[in-house]
DNA sequence: CAGTATCCGTGTTGATACTG
DNA sequence: CAGTATCAACACGGATACTG
């Protein structure tokens, strides 16, 4: 059967989310920049993810995400027909935009770490006291 | 008790990829984008949210995601003690740097849309004729 | 190796009711 | 209005077994 048309609760909506959904997804982002560093077979790619600390991603998970993207003209599969399977997966030029936006967006998140740890730090001390006020 | 300070699954990940879900995060995406035009109220929040079609966001989860992107600093809560209460949302300067990166992305992918949908179309009608060589 | 198919636990989500 | 609390449903994600 076709891969997945519509958002989580099955609910319409306009179709630019439904691709923004794919990219930011939980591995869709973590596929997406990896492949910007170079091609990757499927178990290559699975292990890459799992250096990223987690449980990693699981086969069917990964096989979806691709699978998702694939449909989205992101990334392109190229299958050998050889024994034992072969298959790389790679960017598209289309891919390769969307990768450079994700790319930008987790590089900022990594300069800006230490602003959001202070941030956090002030939040949960400022809930400390509160309840100790009860 | 504290906002989740651990992915979906409950395990260690690197601190910077937990803000990178946050701020990728189903709704934190339209939340970050909305408030970059300007502040919002709370219920104003969510009818925005509303008009991007679908079911839109319950208010529990517009008040997590909130919370969540408050404490990391990127959104400012600011509660006015008046009856009945007024709570305005608006981004801190770390969260309008976030907003803009989601905004580029978002934008991307409104614009590249066509050859998404091509490419969808390619991907459906290439597996359709496979399965009809059943 | 690279998947597919199936089952199943559990976390995320959302509806509902309630509070300040 | 702006939340909090509670509960139920369901989708997601994982484990396992199997195929080409």
């Amino acid at each position: 059967m076709a891969v997945s048309e519509v958002g989580p609760a099955g609910e319409a909506m306009c179709p630019h989310r439904l691709v923004l959904e794919h990219v930011t997804s939980r591995w869709g982002v973590l596929v997406l920049m990896e492949l910007l560093e170079r091609p990757y077979r499927f178990s290559e790619l699975r292990r890459a993810i799992a250096d990223y600390g987690g449980r990693g991603v699981s086969e069917k998970m990964l096989t979806q995400t691709l699978q998702t993207l694939e449909r989205d003209g992101l990334v392109h599969r190229d299958a050998k027909p050889v024994i034992p399977p072969r298959v790389d997966y790679s960017l598209t030029d289309l891919g390769r935009e969307a990768a450079q936006q994700v790319k930008a967006l987790a590089t900022w998140t990594n300069e800006r770490m230490a602003d959001v740890e202070k941030a956090r730090r002030a939040y949960d001390e400022a809930r400390e006291i509160q309840s100790r006020a009860s």
